[in-house]
DNA sequence: CTTGAAAGTTAGCTGATCTAACATATGTTA
DNA sequence: TAACATATGTTAGATCAGCTAACTTTCAAG
């Protein structure tokens, strides 16, 4: 439960010591490594505090409390979650089938790959992502999935609102990201091939 | 944060008050109440004992762990899910369209009514979710939901295997669930209709 | 330099889970 | 029916994390 080594190399820090640079980012970084590691439910603000130096009353002099850390690490989380899937669908091709199926490739793989993360998220607390930072970043990462989509829509001609369509893929693609880390696939249908589901079910979707 | 009040109703009680009568039952009612309301997050133990008549030591008698009691409440949640889908389907009709589409309305109302239970249920803790008791109940309810899409495919003779359709409809339902009370969908979607959204998807989904 | 604000520190409060040691019913057996 | 074993309570307190208060050090502006 605890492995918490001071990082140097991360934290910018003063000759002297006393103070530490940039406590509030050396904070944000550890933390979104414990919660990697560990899960939110876990998440220790003093584990933080051992690897960024300083001592555990440091951090509110930068953070409200708690779950203000938290916050921040939820909007570092879907920044990243942005950069995946849009790296996938420009690497499969922009306004193409593949790109389509890839972006939801990338959005599953990232709730696998930093299932901790991803649960942090989606279906915790309410409160929490309503903070502004958590909103802004959650809207840059779905309104870029979204947009995606409806650029396929209007280069193909796909009938209706390229939004709800779009909406729509999100839907089944977050599902199937949201029960396979859940463990619920293994339970009634173990040994499913996620992948696959969403090669085969993305085109009856888009349309 | 606390409206813990004795409900003499629900205790089963000896007497002479010494020994509770049925303790742990008690506590696991308490608790899914104290879960609806205030979400697994902020539930305390100390408050379930407040309501059972108890002192905080008592539950260590009946369970392991704060864990074992949201375990419990999962399983009566994974129930809850059960007897509601099933109830939306046979009344709307076994083996309908309008039977698979209402069995979808009520997994994402119940989702909405019991926010805080369906956001115990999914996405938490893996390691809760794990415990035998949540497994079975957890089966038992995808189990039943996957039967009844099976039970459609055949009476209409769906091409494909019925299982790998189901569960392509379960995941469309359960992402629309998870990103409606999520407020996902009010922040790039405002003002989805989901019960259309399901609606029309479902036949896609279907074939 | 001085001085005020920013950003650390230590000490300690609070509140929740859980444990240890003890107390009281209950019900089976002598 | 007395007595014992067991189940199921109680109280007291250890622990541990978040957070606050009061004090200290550093920095930067004039």
């Amino acid at each position: 439960m605890t492995i918490p080594t001071r990082d140097d190399s991360t934290a910018v820090q003063s000759k002297s010591r006393y103070h530490h640079g940039d406590l509030k980012e050396a904070m944000v970084l550890a933390s979104y490594d414990l919660v990697r590691r560990d899960g939110a439910e876990n998440f220790k603000l003093s584990d933080a505090c051992l690897m960024a130096g300083v001592s555990t009353a440091a951090p509110y002099k930068h953070f409200r409390d708690r779950n203000e850390v938290l916050e921040l690490v939820m909007g570092k989380g879907f920044d990243e979650m942005t950069r995946r899937s849009m790296a996938a669908v420009e690497d499969a091709g922009v306004a193409t089938l593949a790109g389509m199926i890839a972006m939801g490739h990338a959005y599953v793989r990232f709730a696998v790959d930093e299932q901790r993360l991803f649960r942090l998220m989606f279906g915790q607390h309410p409160a929490l992502k309503r903070a502004s930072a958590v909103e802004e970043d959650g809207m840059k990462c779905f309104g870029s999935v979204i947009e995606q989509v409806a650029l396929y829509c209007e280069r193909h001609s796909v009938p209706g609102d390229p939004k709800t369509i779009a909406v729509r893929l999100w839907t089944f693609v977050h599902g199937a990201a949201s029960l396979l880390i859940d463990e619920d696939y293994a339970k009634v249908a173990p040994g499913l091939d996620v992948e696959a589901l969403i090669a085969d079910t993305t085109p009856s979707l888009l349309r």
